[in-house]
DNA sequence: GCGAGCATGG
DNA sequence: CCATGCTCGC
């Protein structure tokens, strides 16, 4: 089972990049991130046309996020981050897909450091970790997915000095992503590739895929009761080189399915 | 020799719809109207890349106005309508394209009426009949074509009551159209197709072009000197049914070559 | 650089 | 309905 997370940067200016992308990768389970579309301009239309159903939670003109899956249900739990009723950016929604409990996150990107920005960041990584746990107690098969806007370490950034006080890069941000790992998430690509250098995004200006200057962000965490089945795993790193392409690339793991032989 | 006028509604989103409409074509000499781009925004590369060689007065927005000619050497005479060196806005360049003189006009629209925006218009067309009287004195072979935002007749809209008091419908402006075509100025269009209706312009609310409910606006007036030489002409009406054209469509009319049989 | 809205003009 | 240019966020 192939799943895969994209953020779009715009879901409706995005649309055939992502319909090609679709075609030629065939995800089983995809989560967007940064819809950019309030909750009736979501094009399911075109999404059902291609295949797959999908939940989403839209916002206008900000965040926005989506699970999408082919031939399969999608169960909604939660199309909030639970703990703060007066959060109302659209940035986490949560399925059951085939036992599967599938986290969709738009993290906050927090900059400028310090400020109001990275304090909601930084409230916001709270309460998901809150959640996360939730999962890890019931000894649930579950997967962290989505824009983290968190570069974990220095192998996933090309200039690792540039972004020391970038709300990206912050010791305390990627603390916590070091965190949810000790409670038993796995970075599903960086244990495939412990080694290389990965990125995920490209910044528009300056040409920084032309130089291949970017970072990692989009991340796949897998819980304790699943992480065994991780197969394989990457970076469509060449989508990102389309005309019209978002500023990130789709990134992908491979799960053995459950019923295979072990 | 083909003489075609094009109110392109934005040069640089429309380019795609006029280089292929160019190619389809393959007009001699072409008058662009509301170019909507600045002189240093005029896409020259790609008009050329096409064939063409053009001259232009660009503005920020609004108006703007070219003249596009193949394999033909292009004299810039005016690139504003003489009479009033406060008038800023660009809707008139003139040339000298193999013996002929070229005015592409965009006349200014004059809605609401009455108002200051009508005043000008009438002022616009009083400064542009004292030009066009010039070249007849001369006896010059002339062509005043583009986009003169005046209706000529009911036979130009296809619903005349609903324009009475439109600023492209009055009768001072029909008058002073009129007023043209007495002191010599033929209407080639219309003395091609004398009872036909004949529209242009196809708004781009209320599905007006596929209710065909257009207004004709965009005019090719030529000298006593030149109008015998008319053939043909038309109007391209399929290139507004294209994906992401102009509310507009070509118009055009060939002209026997000066030196063949009479 | 490139989304998305909005204002403005037609 | 559409094009431009502005602001904003990343």
């Amino acid at each position: 089972m192939k799943i895969a997370t994209y953020n779009v940067n715009g879901i409706n200016g995005r649309l055939p990049v992502l319909l090609q992308w679709l075609k030629e990768s065939s995800p089983d389970i995809v989560c967007l991130q940064e819809l950019k579309a309030p909750q009736e301009r979501f094009p399911i239309r075109e999404i059902n046309a291609a295949g797959y159903e999908a939940i989403w939670k839209g916002q206008k003109s900000w965040n926005g996020v989506a699970i999408l899956a082919k031939n399969m249900e999608i169960t909604e739990v939660q199309n909030s981050l639970p703990g703060d009723p007066e959060d109302l950016q659209s940035r986490y929604i949560e399925a059951i897909i085939g036992k599967i409990v599938i986290c969709c996150l738009y993290l906050p990107n927090g900059n400028p450091y310090p400020g109001p920005k990275f304090d909601y960041k930084l409230s916001w990584i709270k309460r998901f970790k809150k959640r996360t746990q939730q999962f890890i107690k019931m000894e649930l098969p579950a997967i962290l997915i989505g824009d983290f806007n968190i570069i974990p370490g220095p192998l996933d950034v090309h200039k690792p000095e540039r972004w020391e006080n970038d709300a990206l890069y912050r010791t305390e941000v990627r603390k916590a992503y070091g965190e949810l790992q000790k409670k038993g998430w796995l970075d599903s690509i960086r244990s495939l590739y412990p080694d290389e250098k990965i990125y995920t995004f490209w910044d528009y200006l300056y040409k920084a895929y032309d130089r291949d200057a970017g970072i990692r962000l989009d991340h796949i965490l897998l819980s304790p009761y699943i992480s065994s089945r991780l197969q394989s795993g990457g970076v469509d790193k060449h989508v990102r080189g389309w005309e019209k392409s978002s500023d990130h690339a789709p990134v992908w793991i491979e799960l053995e399915t459950e019923d295979q032989p072990v």
